[in-house]
DNA sequence: AATGAATGAGACTTCATTCAT
DNA sequence: GATGAATGAAGTCTCATTCAT
């Protein structure tokens, strides 16, 4: 912030174009949502305070209220950021697979991948929207059914192709969802694994299981 | 209530004796553990208000206080009951198994039935234990380690008898026991699956995986 | 309250009983309400801060909260209490007079009596609703509204039994509910004249004028 | 609007004269005036916020300040300009009537005409000059002392020349000044009668009352 | 053993106002 | 002159907990 001259390409002008003071504000936004969702992750919703947001991004607490209207919006924030990247990492999911497992297998590695990856993905998996409005409880728990719909459409799909055993698919999906979004709980960044190498292997676990495979082990 | 003593049934004691109003304590404090622990499970520690506790079990607040020093020793009450179920319907699991994937499965059916059946069992397995103190968090943290290590401890060994395929054991056992504690999340008593048939499906997906097997499925 | 055990009737009980506490609550609520229609009276709605209220009543804060759900609860009960108080005051006024002029002169005389003798008479004439909330200004409309039509009723009567002149209704019921509305800006208790005979005059006022009549001066 | 040079008539100057520029400002406080006193007349003083009268001028909230130095110098303004209005209203009343009662009716419908026809005079008359600092009270209070004396007066003048009845003329000039000021609470603009039929039947009804009189009616 | 009343701490939010540009 | 950003003070309300009875 201190160098924004040297950043601004016109040097011509002593102020602060609009265009920079938006992308500030973008920036100062954004700056919020990830603090926040971090905090969020560490402590959840209720017990984060606006003040304790508001300290660790040396503000004051009615700054805040600058960016949003209030504590909700900026959980539902977190939530729309976290569902836009885990549905674009599921859209790149369903290509190319020929049967039910292996589509499963792709899909919860993308699931997986994106609530490692993201923060705000974590924020979808692992916070609990019992705190939120009914309105935006509602588009949350759309995104979840989706997924949920999506995963047991793979499991059916592969008891009829052959490539999945018999088990209730409601239950499998309960326990593959359950599985990725308690990545939320243990995950800090930083760790020695990839969130890819960690899809890869949740994947793994979950659609092929831990026994050794003669074939393809 | 003023005349309690005419309508116990035996008349020969002018007040109830010290065991039975003991006895009469006891049963009051197991429908507050009880109480308190659905409302903990529907809304998360922090969203349950004493109030609302109170109103549930049609008593006063303060008569809460009579039962319980303070919220948190409800909680900290719930999980010790929880932990002990938990630990004794895992004692029973790790006998008589012969490779490490049996163990496995074994132990992820008892640990898995645990939690469906016991309320108590899915406070442990899904509140979050950031809302206790210091104190209060080593020992809820000390059974966890404890059943992370078992996880982890038969899956090593899985791996070293052949029974279990190649995988960072760490991340198997985090999997492993995400989906299980994710079941407070979703399970309501009294829907078709009972709570062993869950168990058993549980233990089988997340060890055999969901692949279909020739020999055996 | 230092001389309750003297105020209850049975001396034989050592504490206060079921019925001598709900009393005392009834009478601190009624306590709150009046202070409360002082201030609102002296300062309006919005300025009066609770705090100030808790003040002027020498308990805390929270301790409002324990009589009424919320500030706005406070309000809407002085209203209801003022709206009774008014009604009853009214019942009494439409017997027995012979024309339009001399029920309207009855009439006004009862509202501004009312409105002198009352705090939350003054609050219905006086404060502004637009603070209330839709349902609670739902309640207090009616009963302006339905002031404002017998105000109407009469005049048109008068109109056609000759008693009232010509003019129109609606402005002359303005006019006069507003003079005795305002009584709320500019009374204060303990002056020199009764409540009787400030209404008695207003009433005079309104329907007769200042001229000098020469038969009933 | 950096090119406003450019959209003035006169282009011989690059910018605007100070002259220009001074009477733009007046405008603008002119704006800045009327749209607060709406805002004030619809919801209070208290109740308005900086941000709404910003909103509704389509400015800023700081340009606001350019302006005003705060929120009260707005009311004040507001008052004032209602006074002036006012009092320039009452200049014309007081001149060739005979007896107090005329003296009184021609002030009346001055200044029911003035409350009714400006929107600065129904500030005066209806908003609580409570919210102001003690000097701009006084200020206000001034003014009206100042009517209210001068109604007092006239209806001393009346008793004492046989024109008025008897009554108490304090109580009188609260009733008068009542029924005036209560204007401001239902006036709408726009509506059938014009303010100076407004102000006639106001004065009428309240000097010569309702009753029929037989030889002037 | 149990109650109604009360409290202190702290949460979220609003708003008039000012600052740097 | 005007803007977006920021602030301090204050307000309403909640809640775990305690006191006197």
């Amino acid at each position: 912030m201190a160098d924004v001259s040297t950043s601004t390409k016109s040097s011509t002008k002593p102020w602060k174009s609009f265009q920079v003071r938006k992308r500030d504000t973008e920036v100062k936004r954004d700056a919020v949502l990830l603090t926040a969702a971090h905090l969020f992750l560490e402590q959840g919703y209720r017990r984060t305070a606006m003040s304790q947001l508001a300290d660790r991004l040396k503000i004051t607490k009615p700054a805040l209220y600058h960016y949003f209207h209030n504590k909700e919006e900026i959980v539902i924030e977190c939530y729309r950021r976290g569902i836009a990247l885990i549905e674009s990492s599921l859209q790149t999911a369903d290509a190319g697979q020929t049967c039910g497992l292996d589509k499963l297998r792709v899909y919860v590695e993308a699931y997986a991948t994106a609530v490692v990856r993201y923060e705000f993905g974590r924020c979808v998996a692992w916070l609990d929207d019992g705190e939120l409005s009914a309105a935006a409880q509602r588009e949350v728990r759309s995104l979840k059914r989706r997924i949920d719909a999506t995963l047991r459409g793979f499991i059916t799909e592969g008891q009829r192709d052959g490539s999945i055993g018999a088990c209730d698919p409601k239950l499998a999906a309960f326990a593959i969802a359950g599985a990725v979004n308690w990545i939320g709980v243990w995950y800090q960044p930083g760790g020695p694994l990839s969130p890819e190498a960690i899809g890869r292997q949740y994947a793994e676990l979950l659609t092929n299981g831990l026994r050794r495979r003669a074939e393809n082990a």
